[in-house]
DNA sequence: GTGAAAGCGCTAACAT
DNA sequence: ATGTTAGCGCTTTCAC
């Protein structure tokens, strides 16, 4: 067992109350005072012990950070976002894998989280709007993703809708008519996926070019298929089914990247034949070949966002609480080979 | 604040140690009281405070994973073995993210760490065999990867050479004879990077088979580049420079889909005029156009190994200890069509 | 500006 | 089989 405070205290001559403030950088110490507390500690190798720090104060600080899983790239770089966020706010990170079903998403907001975590981050897939009541625990959270509105929690999210119409735009702006869209919900719309807020951007976009909707070019996916085997698929069987077209909007960027996949083993061109649009900007797109053009929904900035949110809800005094809040960043189109622009390296 | 212990015990007209008894399963309770203090438990909804818990027997349930990126598709599938390995055994994993910076990775195992986590797994990139000193910190530690051989902790590590060694004679059993290596380390062989004991495995097969090596087709690789970028780069100089060959080696994956994007657009069919095998078994390299043929370290198994090593050593009395142990689990050569064989679904 | 002391919620030694 | 109790190392209120 290490050094404690009273060792320190010892060592410097002062009490331990003064190694206390000079630690938690209270102001009000002498110069002196404080040169050898600092001294003392070096020479300990003191550091502070959290659970004691975090049983006295209540806070331990670390936050959780709950998404379906570390292999989805775009959860993968997420982590990465918060992660990093969170080390430069003097914040660890517990992550925790939900797999996407439902029961384990209930467990990530309820009694899996003994009193240790100060807030959480949460990325449900499977919950939906009818789990808002699910989401009143005590501690603080804040929502990632687009399953659940107007909860009681604040909420970072993304422009979903009029970031694919954008896509859609970049395709039609190119020239392209037949605008196949892959990965919409199997539901229908519903108002809570990003597929169906994404799906309601591609019909913008159509319409206010004056492009009738052909719903033969809409393939839907499982959600448990929104991967490259899954965009793969759709890609071919656009093709067995002898449906044209020229362009592929696809809803996420491993759907795009199985997408290209496909269409070379059908031997279609890329751009030249049919142009690729992804959703997300994971890395791995501006590497694929050819390198997809993609939305980037702003995900440094919503990990930047939602750390930021949870820290204010963590120190917010409970009677003078703010109401639930909903924050989007900027979304930006990526422009690369499969709608026919040439790679910019590191972008 | 939560229900307490005391706030349990006092429902369910029992004393505090009884209800300790109940929650750390201590066997001799009598099924009558357990059931009343179970009951209360679920009534108020008590979590146990594991701030306290840490703070009086010295455990939190917590460790650390320290990697270079989660944006790294391999140490981000390290980390959701980790993690998955960890739940099994009722721990959380707090991921720290060290950028491959010999500064960041110093401090994950000295300062950074105050008491908290109880042990950490680390997998170093910069530190070398000349740091092993730095290892000797006061808690658990279990090393990841090949920089450090020898130090004074467990290491779980991979047959590099071996399996190096046998992807190569995949290359010739196919036929190969002008076998390219991509991602050689810049500082020729020293021991420890999985580069050097890769190239290793290569020169052995190489020399079994009676082929004697052309350094024209060993192309080193910064260690910074060891991504697509820095793979594609490799191939396309082989390309231009001349060199003449028929297959590529690549010391990891990324280096890999580089290569095939690079060959993509020199033209090259791939496997027909150069095969192709990387190196991890990322999730991504089943997906590739084409899908690439690789060496699969065991990756699942070593966060395993690795996780239990760890509970061990924090579960170990300072008196019986155990000498440090280096383990290493089986690798697989898994066969995809960059080297003629069909994808296997799921692979 | 600094010290003394209480107590956060829990575990475990000891008592019954 | 269960109760009593002393801390674990820290923060914080209250003195001085």
């Amino acid at each position: 067992m290490g050094p404690t405070m009273h060792d320190v205290a010892r060592v410097a001559g002062v009490s331990i109350k003064t190694v206390s403030n000079v630690i938690n950088d209270y102001p009000h110490v002498r110069p002196g005072t404080r040169d050898r507390v600092i001294e003392a500690i070096e020479q300990l190798d003191y550091r502070p012990n959290l659970s004691a720090r975090g049983l006295r104060s209540g806070r331990t600080g670390v936050i959780g950070l709950a998404v379906p899983s570390l292999r989805e790239n775009y959860f993968a770089e997420l982590a990465d976002s918060v992660i990093r966020a969170a080390e430069a706010r003097g914040l660890g990170v517990i992550v925790e894998q939900t797999g996407g079903q439902r029961d384990k998403e209930l467990l990530a907001v309820s009694t899996s989280r003994p009193r240790f975590l100060d807030g959480l981050l949460f990325s449900p897939v499977s919950l939906g709007q009818e789990d808002a009541g699910a989401l009143a625990i005590d501690g603080p959270l804040v929502l990632l993703g687009e399953r659940i509105f107007d909860g009681p929690t604040d909420h970072v999210t993304m422009h979903n809708m009029s970031s694919a119409q954008a896509a859609v735009q970049h395709l039609l702006e190119i020239g392209r008519r037949r605008i196949a869209l892959v990965g919409a919900d199997l539901n229908g719309i519903d108002e809570t996926s990003s597929a169906s807020l994404r799906l309601k951007g591609y019909m913008r976009a159509l319409e206010e070019a004056g492009i009738e909707m052909d719903p033969a070019l809409v393939r839907t996916t499982e959600m448990s298929r929104w991967n490259r085997a899954g965009g793969a698929e759709a890609a071919h069987l656009l093709v067995r089914d002898g449906v044209e077209f020229d362009a592929v909007f696809a809803l996420s960027d491993t759907l795009g990247l199985g997408v290209l996949r496909a269409l070379g083993e059908e031997n279609l061109r890329v751009p030249d034949d049919v142009a690729v649009i992804g959703f997300d900007n994971i890395d791995e797109s501006n590497y694929s070949v050819p390198s997809m053009t993609t939305v980037d929904p702003g995900r440094e900035e919503i990990a930047v966002l939602a750390v930021d949110r949870l820290i204010e809800r963590i120190s917010e005094k409970t009677a003078d609480r703010r109401p639930p809040e909903t924050v989007k960043p900027e979304f930006r189109i990526v422009k690369r080979e499969s709608t026919g622009f040439p790679t910019i390296e590191g972008e």
